[in-house]
DNA sequence: GTCTATATTACGATAGAC
DNA sequence: GTCTATCGTAATATAGAC
């Protein structure tokens, strides 16, 4: 409740301008320079709240891998058939997205060229593992077409997903609307359980 | 027809290697020493074939471009209902995407850093509209469901098609078969136009 | 917490021999 | 066509003053 004027950054304010930075440039394409021009303060600066650039990235894809196992653990994920289930979780897979876009945009962007790199990717494929394995399950019960193996499916869905982030972009400070969050949730699950096809 | 021995390289021959480079590492996570320590030669040896790193980047992107500009100009994508003609670009876009796998791939990761990334950035954007226009064709023919926009439709659908890069490998010399290219074909075709939702 | 200055390493690219 | 040697620059990170 201090009224704590905020002009001096802790790690966690100056990740937020790294990761912006990270995202336009690239992780592998931004030098500590680059940050520290960023962040309006010198790169020694920088290195008394982190220890070094593969930190603040740590940090990012983190936050995006907490999010996204979250869903796993909430009510509507766990109980119901395994097709309602699945919707749920492609619902809120869209929603942590967008909710945490830089973050998420960030983990997606991972190549593995450092153990942090190739932790992230690990706890991905386990993500996926277990989403797989929720599809697997609707199959079985029979509310899933069953022309099209698993494996792939997930594979594909999740693709059109996490697309998401290379173009969705929150309402700009001007009030101007850009594609509406809501939209895009009820866009995918159309297109992911329905198809372009009209109903008929 | 010359049995000419091909142990020298040739800007082509050394494509392929970089393109390899580019794609494990990241067009940014790559020096030259990278490049010739797997290419087998020195630097200085790779700067005989091609004026710089950019150079390998933008034969790679234009390659990559080539193809998918020529789906457009094929017959089937030319003359029929929008939906059809739809459906066509759809499957031959897979099917570039897989037969020109490394050089797709790399396309799609580029970022914006430099002039040739940015060209290629726009180049993408123009195809992207070119296939939007067939979305809306099929739409305006009531082929398409009505209740997801054109664009946001567009958008996904290219994101689950562009997402088979991240995971599809050719067959291994070993002749273990990994997905087969017709099966992912076919099951784009299922996802994209009918869904995930069993037929009814 | 922030700065300037600097150590050290790696990078892209070139020169010139073979 | 390929090499070794090297130039100039930019990178990550640290030292030490304020």
């Amino acid at each position: 409740m201090t009224t704590a004027r905020r002009d001096t950054y802790t790690p966690e304010t100056l990740l937020t301008v790294a990761v912006q930075v990270f995202i336009e440039r690239g992780y592998d394409g931004t030098s500590m320079e680059h940050l520290s021009k960023a962040a309006g303060i010198s790169k020694s600066s920088i290195y008394h709240h982190v220890t070094g650039k593969e930190e603040l990235l740590r940090r990012a894809v983190s936050r995006a891998l907490d999010e996204l196992f979250g869903i796993l653990d909430e009510e509507h994920a766990r109980v119901g058939s395994a097709a309602g289930r699945l919707e749920y979780v492609v619902r809120r897979m869209v929603e942590v997205l967008m909710a945490e876009l830089p973050y998420v945009t960030l983990l997606l962007r991972v190549r593995g060229n450092t153990d942090t790199e190739r932790w992230a990717l690990e706890r991905r494929r386990e993500f996926d593992h277990r989403v797989a394995a929720l599809l697997k399950d609707a199959a079985a019960e029979g509310d899933v077409r069953a022309d099209v193996e698993v494996r792939l499916a997930t594979r594909l869905v999740f693709g059109m997903i996490n697309s998401i982030v290379e173009w969705y972009r929150p309402d700009g400070p001007d009030g101007r609307s850009a594609t509406g969050q809501r939209e895009v949730v009820d866009a995918v699950a159309r297109l992911v359980f329905g198809g372009l096809r009209k109903a008929s």
